[in-house]
DNA sequence: AATTGAGGTGAACAATTTGTAAAGAGTTGG
DNA sequence: CCAACTCTTTACAAATTGTTCACCTCAATT
């Protein structure tokens, strides 16, 4: 079962960016567009959590968060300008669970809804594996090491989730741009030879290291991460 | 099974303040809203633990801890307004375990509660290390001491927490806003730059100290207390 | 074998991130 | 209320990474 969330945002631009990125991730997602009618939705879907924007013409976001406490105790994560709450506790009376300052990137976002949801329980969020254990290859996200023939190896932000990504599904084979909107993020403009680079340079690291696994190139299709 | 903690304070504001942070925390809150309700609620739930406001009308906090330990060892602490310091020769006669002074920080009533439920014994609070030791250095929450080459250095308590937070989970990066949510609080809105100078005024007290840690830049992603 | 398009590679350049100093704001204790 | 201390912000230089581009190599197809 999906887990649901309602985005309450009169701003489009925003609340289509979040749908789609949080779709993306397997959430079922419900947009409102000002404060009566996300109340309306919260009642009538009765969503799992409920991302809610401060500003809103008529009914603003505290209003809406106060009325969906009065009801459930359903998650709730406020999206608020830099600077537009001084009054800090008057947020915590309102009951939200945590606040989202914007301009937001969606990593955040999506990290804060898995935090949030964890916290508040009942819904499980399944989580992927931050450290891949291959022969003489670590890749530990945590520690943002990666560790090739027990040595480690620096390695900058893009080389670690590139490598990380095609690493968590051994043998899949990424297009290029496939990689970019998930490592680069969907809203990524920039050539896909890029990819190539990093796959270069990541090659460099791992090359000769083992002979069970390599990064391969798939003649005009793209790369995968190769396991025997 | 769940802390219990029953709140008597006539101040609505404080009690549901009071409330969120410690349900956040997975303490089961009651809450109740004068003495002759709180001695009624206190016999009917039994909490594990009573935050007790000193000033209420009719029965006043001292009253109501005179008639708790008349039956019972539960711990109380109670909550006094500023200038009522002659309160502290009181309280010690009614058997109170604790103070705090109004206004007070949700920390330090967190950090009272686990402290007096821990000296109280009996209830188990499953509680992180307050005091970690790493070569040549000594990092104590409980006396606010950092101990670095067996000389005692005075810190700030930013710093403090900081370098406690982040040397709980030796070798795990955060981000700049991972810990300005968990050292500052998710309710900080501030520039994440903050946490550079702070890292940098660390470094000053530990650079050179020991070569088996030291607090690493991961670029583009934050900091980590490394082990090795 | 020639052709064509995809991928490899090195280097230049652009963009981003971090270290640091210093100033100003905010707090605390006497 | 003042003095001392702490925290935050800002600005700029330095370091590092990300991106693009040109040119070369290689694979597949005819």
């Amino acid at each position: 079962m999906a887990v649901s969330v309602l985005i309450v945002e009169d701003d489009h631009n925003i609340s289509e960016l979040l749908q789609m990125y949080l779709e993306k991730e397997g959430y079922a997602v419900t947009v409102a567009v000002d404060g009566g009618q996300g109340l309306a939705k919260f009642r009538a879907i009765k969503p799992d959590l409920v991302l809610l924007d401060v500003m809103m013409p008529v009914m603003d976001g505290w209003s809406v968060c106060k009325a969906i406490r009065a009801e459930a105790q359903t998650p709730v994560i406020m999206l608020t300008a830099k600077g537009e709450t001084d009054d800090k506790v008057a947020g915590l009376k309102t009951g939200a669970d945590d606040y989202i300052t914007k301009p937001f990137e969606m990593k955040e976002v999506l990290a804060r809804i898995e935090a949030v949801l964890r916290r508040a329980s009942g819904v499980s969020v399944e989580k992927k594996a931050r450290r891949l254990l291959f022969d003489k290859l670590i890749i530990d996200m945590d520690a943002f090491e990666l560790t090739v023939d027990g040595r480690k190896v620096d390695t900058p932000p893009k080389e670690m989730e590139l490598l990380y990504y095609l690493a968590s599904s051994p043998n899949r084979v990424y297009t290029r741009n496939q990689l970019l909107d998930e490592v680069w993020g969907f809203d990524y403009f920039g050539d896909s030879r890029t990819v190539d680079v990093h796959v270069k340079r990541l090659r460099e690291k791992l090359e000769g290291v083992s002979d069970k696994w390599s990064l391969k190139t798939v003649w005009g299709v793209g790369y995968k991460f190769e396991v025997l």
